[in-house]
DNA sequence: AGCCGTACAGCAAGCGCTTTCTATCACGTC
DNA sequence: GACGTGATAGAAAGCGCTTGCTGTACGGCT
């Protein structure tokens, strides 16, 4: 069978309890024999059972992150940030920690069954990164989760998501309507007056707001909203293809299309060239979170840079309780608007 | 505290055996006893304690999945796909299994040190992702890990990674090498006679299947190879950007460029319009992989297409022994030419 | 010399669940 | 009508570790 405590202490002749305490390091152990347990473990290449551990001190090393997209370098950027500073391999001895990361599909049940999940595994934290499903039942349900995850000693982090009413949890929003709104005004300032928006999924937050900050920029400026104007899709590249060529159909006669976000981004530039258009000369095209890859699309992208990498680290070191939470628990992460080639003065 | 099991037991005025079984479904109940349970395990508002059912059970629902760099489509693609097989929510009933993403950032002693991790949690299954690092010691090591992790009853998958010998390990293998081969080749029947390599990290096995395959194609072409052809970088844009500086540096007249992967085909374009060399009448480009990104390129990325999720799919499927392992333990999986825009006849 | 504080080490009681083995009960069966 | 049989339910023994509490020995103190 495997080797246990027991055969340990045995093989280095003391007690379970003083094994169990030098693996811990949270006793005094004399020098001597810490380091005859240590060559016992060596030797019998034991491996602590993480199970047992977790029972018996009540306490998990399991940190759990969810997102909705895991292929999606926008999470997968979190995810990696977050990791790097829960301490895992690499981290500061003593908090081995596990990242498990959840891939909830931007489905709501999937969601609150990985939050189940990670309440059963005792996690130590959880961080939800992306926006929130816009949706009552839902929003109660998952505020209620984080709610007694909190109450059995979870600590709780949002990271780019809006803050959860009446729980604990530590919330570092990114200002998507801010950024929405700057993006906008930067496209009016070049002279469009008349242009496409390609909205995320609806019932989402980040859709929500990144929409509302794009209406604020038009409405500051007088400019009157056709209702044609806006076509929701999903946040991928494919949406942005399809929902430019539908924009183009709609009406001809827009100069600049904005989208949901930089993949949206790509397929929009995709659908107008194969469409026979110039970028900018034609059109101009804006993206948002400003992705690697963005700055590789010809022409480079304009779009609003969200820090992703320096969010996930500091809701990765928040749920460590390494960093002092944001006064309020909340915190508003701005974006930046980054003008690039894809954005030009209209035609005309 | 928190419910216990004690609890639901004498609420519906059973046994925790009982109750146990309900949640478990392994052994005959009485409907109405069921029911019952049922209730008050809703009423209770219960979870079940993780660990303390791991080590009862001595079994565990924790997958381990490792990769290099979450933050690359590469990884998050063969990641989400894993994760959605091996029956999270959303996957039949029974099963709930948590994926355990961890992020080695390529290094060997973070994926030694994760792997004991999971070793510890008692990880059901394993799966490593992405090539290894050619290097005896650690290689050695982490077959001895894997050994370990066999024989305590994980399974152990390698997904896009090659064998590890004297290891129960069931391999799923790209065909760097004949992806390779067949790129250069598309290159070399266009006409072209130097071409530059970009290859990734030293002492990686995918870094060196792709050049060899890269060389192969030359040989049998009867091209003599120039040393100065051949540069070393990272997986990233960042370095196939700086490489190709350096290759044209060497150069001036090579007529094709093949990077290691796509992103890195993305940073040579780039390197390659700021040099003001039009692609690909001046330059050919090929990259590897075929991202999602990758087509949205301009001109869009000649490249080779690894069916990235289904080689998840399929490797979640076996690590869940839900389906059989390839006869041996092994299967490559080929990977197909994409001909597009990025590659075409030489100039001059 | 006698006492006590300090520094270690061990005992043993769980942590909350699973599972084997042992009742119990209601039926048919011969 | 005694007894085998199948279907349920419970008792209880752990799973391997942590930790509060209880020794024990040594050195310094008065």
């Amino acid at each position: 069978m495997t080797v246990t405590l027991a055969d340990v202490a045995a093989r280095a002749q003391v007690s379970p309890a003083t094994v169990s305490r030098v693996l811990n390091g949270n006793y005094p152990v004399a020098a001597s024999t810490r380091e005859r347990v240590l060559r016992a473990v060596d030797e019998l290449d034991y491996v602590l059972n993480g199970p047992a551990s977790a029972l018996a001190a009540a306490t998990s090393d399991l940190v759990g992150i969810l997102v909705n997209d895991i292929a999606d370098p926008f999470f997968g950027i979190m995810a990696g940030a977050i990791q790097s500073e829960i301490g895992g391999p690499g981290g500061r001895a003593g908090g081995e920690r596990l990242a498990v990361v959840c891939n909830t599909g931007g489905s709501p049940e999937r969601e609150l069954t990985y939050l189940t999940l990670l309440q059963r595994q005792r996690a130590a934290a959880v961080v939800l990164t992306g926006g929130a499903v816009e949706n009552a039942p839902h929003a109660a349900a998952v505020a209620a989760k984080l709610r007694k995850l909190g109450d059995a000693g979870t600590r709780v982090v949002l990271c780019g998501r809006p803050p959860a009413p009446d729980t604990e949890a530590i919330a570092l929003t990114f200002d998507n309507r801010g950024g929405g709104r700057e993006l906008t005004e930067h496209l009016i300032g070049l002279g469009h007056r008349r242009l496409g928006y390609i909205a995320g999924p609806e019932e989402r937050t980040t859709t929500r707001h990144r929409l509302e900050g794009h209406r604020d920029a038009l409405a500051a400026h007088g400019i009157e909203e056709d209702p044609r104007w806006t076509v929701y899709g999903r946040y991928d590249r494919r949406s942005g293809y399809e929902a430019t060529l539908e924009l183009l159909r709609r009406d001809p006669s827009l100069t600049a299309v904005v989208a949901a976000n930089d993949s949206v981004a790509l397929g929009a530039c995709a659908a107008l060239r194969d469409s026979g258009l110039r970028i900018p000369d034609d059109v101009s095209v804006a993206g948002f979170d400003d992705l690697p890859f963005s700055i590789d699309a010809v022409p480079a992208l304009t779009t609003v840079r969200l820090p992703l990498a320096e969010a996930g680290a500091r809701a990765g070191r928040i749920a460590m309780g390494r960093e002092e939470p944001p006064p309020g628990g909340i915190a508003t992460i701005r974006g930046e608007l980054m003008v690039r080639g894809s954005s030009g003065v209209p035609r005309g």
